[in-house]
DNA sequence: GTTCGTGCAAATCCTTTGCAGCGAC
DNA sequence: GTCGCTGCAAAGGATTTGCACGAAC
C-alpha cells in the first residue's frame, strides 16, 4: 500500500493538470480515495464525507468516483455472489491487483501475488485476444472469520 | 467444453435427486444452460426461451437461475467496467475458469489457463485466509474486434 | 390432493441523470 | 463573469419478491 498523503498529492496533481476543479467536497473525497480504507463502497465514502460536509449527495460520490475510473486512478471491485452490496472502491492503488474477499464478513485485503508473464503469454496466445488488463479474485474465510465459527 | 448433452443429462440428475420439479420450462432453460453458447445473460436466456414457452417471464428465469447458483452448477459471471449489462452465467461448466472479454463486444471466450498451485498457496499463506474459490477475468480485444478497428 | 413453480406486477437496490443555483477559477 | 460542480429529486436498469393460479408429483 502506498503512503496515502503520497497519493493524495498524486490525485491533486492529476486533477490540477487536467484543470478540473478542486471544490473542498472533492478534496475531502480525494483524501478518502488516497488511502481507500477498508476498500469502501460508494455508500461508506458517502458517510465519511457527511461528517465534513452535512449536505453532500450520494449522487456527488458517484460523479467524482466516475471521473476518476474514467482517468484510470481508481479501480472498482465488485464483489460477485455476495447480494445487496455495491461495488467497493480502490483509489489507492489503482494497478490490477488481486484481493481476497472474505464470503463471511466481506472484508477485503490486498493479494500480494501477480500472473505470472507465463499466464499471461499463454492466454493470449490460446486465444489472440490482446490482453488490456485483468482481474483477479480470491473467495474465502478470512482469519478472524475462521477464528470465530467452526467451519 | 463439456458435451452439452452430457451436462445436461447431469444437470437433470441433479435436479431429480434433489427433488425439484422439472417443469417444461426448466427442462427447456437446463437445456439451454448446458450448453450456454456464447454465455448468455438472463435477457437472451428468456428470448431464447420465449420461443418455447411464450408466456415464460423473465422471474422465472431468475429463479431457476439462483437455484442452479445456489447448487454450484452455473457459474455467474459479472463484467465490469461495462455498464448497462447484466452479469452472463455459464451452466456448462461451473468450476471456476479464466474468461476472456472483448471490451468492444462484449464477447467471452472460455480461458484455458488455470492458476498455479503456488500461487494458490502463496496467497494462502501471505493472508491467511482459507480460499474457497476465485476468479479470474481477463479484459482486451478479441481477433475480430482487432481486425475491424486500426487500435 | 399437496406442494412447488410460474407469471404477473410491484418493489428494491445501486447507480445515473436533469436541472437550477452556487462557487472555483 | 464563466463554466463546472453540487445537491436535490426523479429516472433507470438489473434483479427480487408477493401472491394467486396452475401444474408436477
Amino acid at each position: 500500500m502506498k503512503d496515502p498523503e503520497q497519493r493524495f498529492q498524486e490525485l491533486m496533481q492529476k486533477l490540477r493538470s487536467r484543470e478540473y476543479r478542486l471544490t473542498p467536497q472533492r478534496v475531502a473525497l480525494i483524501r478518502l480515495l488516497a488511502s481507500s480504507e477498508g476498500h469502501p463502497d460508494a455508500a461508506e465514502l458517502y458517510r465519511r464525507l457527511l461528517e465534513q460536509f452535512p449536505t453532500t449527495s450520494l449522487a456527488t460520490v458517484y460523479k467524482t468516483l466516475n471521473l476518476l475510473k474514467e482517468m484510470g486512478e481508481v479501480l472498482e471491485i465488485e464483489i460477485d455472489g455476495i447480494g445487496g452490496e455495491g461495488s467497493r472502491f480502490d483509489g489507492n492503488d489503482p494497478t490490477p491487483h488481486p484481493h481476497l474477499i472474505c464470503v463471511r464478513c466481506h472484508r477485503i485485503l490486498d493479494g500480494q501475488v501477480s500472473l505470472t508473464e507465463e499466464i499471461l503469454q499463454a492466454v493470449q496466445g490460446q486465444s489472440g485476444y490482446r490482453v488490456i488488463s485483468h482481474r483477479l479474485d480470491f473467495y474465502g474465510i478470512c482469519p478472524e472469520c475462521q477464528a470465530q465459527g467452526a467451519n
